[in-house]
RNA sequence: CGGGUUGUAGCGCAGCUUGGUUAGCGCGCCACGUUCGGGACGUGGAGGCCGCGGGUUCGAAUCCCGCCAACCCGACCA
């Protein structure tokens, strides 16, 4: 491990978590406030959770779609929650073609009100539903305060919206895009174990009857909502006139849904995974799995790198080779460990002398000499160990930093390293998330003894996980 | 908007209290050489409207006035 690369304390966590974003190279600010500019490896790690999510939102049965970037005002203004919630942090444009416009456009902020307005036209019968849409886009909000791939004033996301015939279909769909896409990929990807649960009423989404959501704990103990999926009722439907004529001949009111997931879940990757020397990328959504370091080029060194690359490629590993031998291997070690490849691969002549080649591993200390001709057969298990690995290791973090409590005062305190767990009714009857909040200190989210979602808010043995948040 | 802090090279900083030739240091960058199985070393270089505007002065990075911007802590939030 490189020394002092990076000296993270508990007290300058975002400090350390700028520094790695910066000596990884994954992003720079952007020229104005809050924006941001992804730099190649930052992309391609999101372009890998674009890859996986993708396909689990196509397995529930959305199809990509695409709509505008600039939003009426107006379709903003008719549904009271929502234009309400989001008011405070819109963009607007009031001059375009050297005029100013007759009615300003907003960048969206998410896109419920254009599609709202669609799926008005699309829909007309029972058949048409359930409508399944997603897309893929850049949002703005306004934020107060921007942190670099937690909060930025412009996003990357993907953003599903639907449309169901009834009640119990729609909050079906919202809690297995919960489930089968997001917590799945979260845990199974990026082997962050995040808490899926049910938001408080005061923690909705505007303009939703009920949000779903992920929650991921950092390694600093904080909170950071991965993503959300929501029941929107009929709530945009009668705003937007989504109406539908049952096989009975009766016209309805549809029930929509919608959810995202953003470029925040790379943030909460860094801060779930990342040490002392940068990033630690799970294998599933590493960019490179494997970089085959070639030591030096001396003898067959070179060529043994680049058969060995092809081999690992060819046997279903990305793996790429590093050849750049006019850099110092030492320096080239320490930048493939802040990018956080998942198995640094050494090969040099002093190894191949003895037919072996280096295997090292990211996320522990430890390298194990390995003879060339099995390198292949052993990296794919290698990697399904590493991914393992680091999802039990933020488990365990996790747990550790969980604390059962049972008034506001201990929940403070809980929230002070990690998160609390409380019974909901028992923080009620106190007023406790209104006296939490004085203190930044939010309800997380709502789950069930059993991990489950909690029917509505008041089941008596609901469970609140309280915390301070990104 | 409230509270705190900072603007000097690509990045991180010193210098300012007590004005004074050519504004320094570390990292990074360029060249050459020695190195190079874990950010190596030596020598030599390139790179600055010292945030902006005004003032005081023979002379301002430094003192005075004004402005702007960014960051941190809160309210907001994927």
């Amino acid at each position: 491990m490189a020394k002092g690369v990076l000296t993270p304390q508990a007290e300058d966590f975002p400090r350390w978590y700028q520094e790695v974003v910066a000596k990884a190279g994954m992003a720079d600010n952007g020229p104005v406030r809050g924006t941001m500019v992804i730099l190649p490896w930052g992309y391609a790690i999101w372009e890998r959770m674009v890859a996986e999510m993708d396909a689990r939102i196509k397995d529930a049965g959305a199809q990509n779609a695409y709509v505008p970037l600039f939003i009426p005002e107006s379709y903003l203004k008719r549904e009271a929650q929502h234009v309400e919630g989001f008011s405070p942090e819109l963009a607007v444009v009031t001059h375009a073609g050297g005029e100013e416009l007759a009615e300003p456009v907003v960048v969206r902020p998410t896109s419920e009100t254009v599609i709202g307005e669609y799926m008005a036209k699309w829909i007309q019968s029972y058949r048409d539903l359930p409508l399944l849409l997603n897309q893929w886009a850049n949002v703005v909000r306004w934020e107060l305060r921007p942190r670099l791939f937690l909060r930025t004033s412009e996003f990357l996301w993907q953003e599903g919206h639907t449309a169901h015939a009834t009640y119990d279909d729609a909050k079906q769909y919202a809690e297995r895009i919960l489930w089968d896409c997001y917590a799945d990929f979260m845990i199974n990807v990026l082997a962050l174990p995040v808490l899926p649960g049910r938001k408080t009423a005061r923690e909705r989404f505007p303009g939703a009857i009920n949000t779903l959501t992920c929650e991921g704990m950092m390694r600093d103990g904080k909170a950071l909502q991965m993503g959300t999926s929501h029941e929107l009722g009929q709530n945009f439907a009668k705003a937007f006139d989504i109406t539908y004529q049952s096989s009975e001949g009766q016209l309805a009111h549809a029930w929509t849904t919608s959810w995202g997931t953003s470029t925040r879940m790379v943030g909460g990757l860094i801060m779930g995974h990342g040490d002392d020397a940068g990033l630690r990328l799970p294998p599933n959504v590493a960019p490179t799995q494997v970089v085959v370091l070639l030591v030096k080029a001396d003898g067959p060194a070179g060529d043994a790198a680049a058969a060995l690359t092809a081999e690992l490629k060819a046997a279903g590993v990305r793996a790429s080779l590093d050849a750049r031998t006019d850099t110092g291997f030492g320096r080239r070690a320490v930048d493939w460990e802040l990018k956080g490849v998942p198995v640094p691969n050494e090969v040099g002549p002093r190894d191949l002398a003895e037919g072996n080649v280096t295997l090292v591993r990211r996320d522990r200390d430890g390298k194990e000499s390995v003879p060339v001709a099995s390198v292949a057969a052993r990296v794919p298990g290698l990697l399904v160990e590493i991914q393992a690995d680091l999802l039990a290791e933020a488990t365990a973090a996790r747990d550790a930093r969980i604390v059962d409590v049972s008034s506001v005062e201990e929940a403070a305190a809980a929230a002070e390293t990690g998160w609390g767990r409380i019974n909901f009714q028992a923080l009620k009857a106190v007023d406790g998330e209104a006296k939490l909040r004085e203190k930044a200190i939010t309800v997380r989210c709502l789950r069930q003894p059993d991990g489950s979602l909690p029917p509505s808010e008041d089941d008596p043995d609901t469970i609140a996980f309280v915390a301070k948040a990104y």
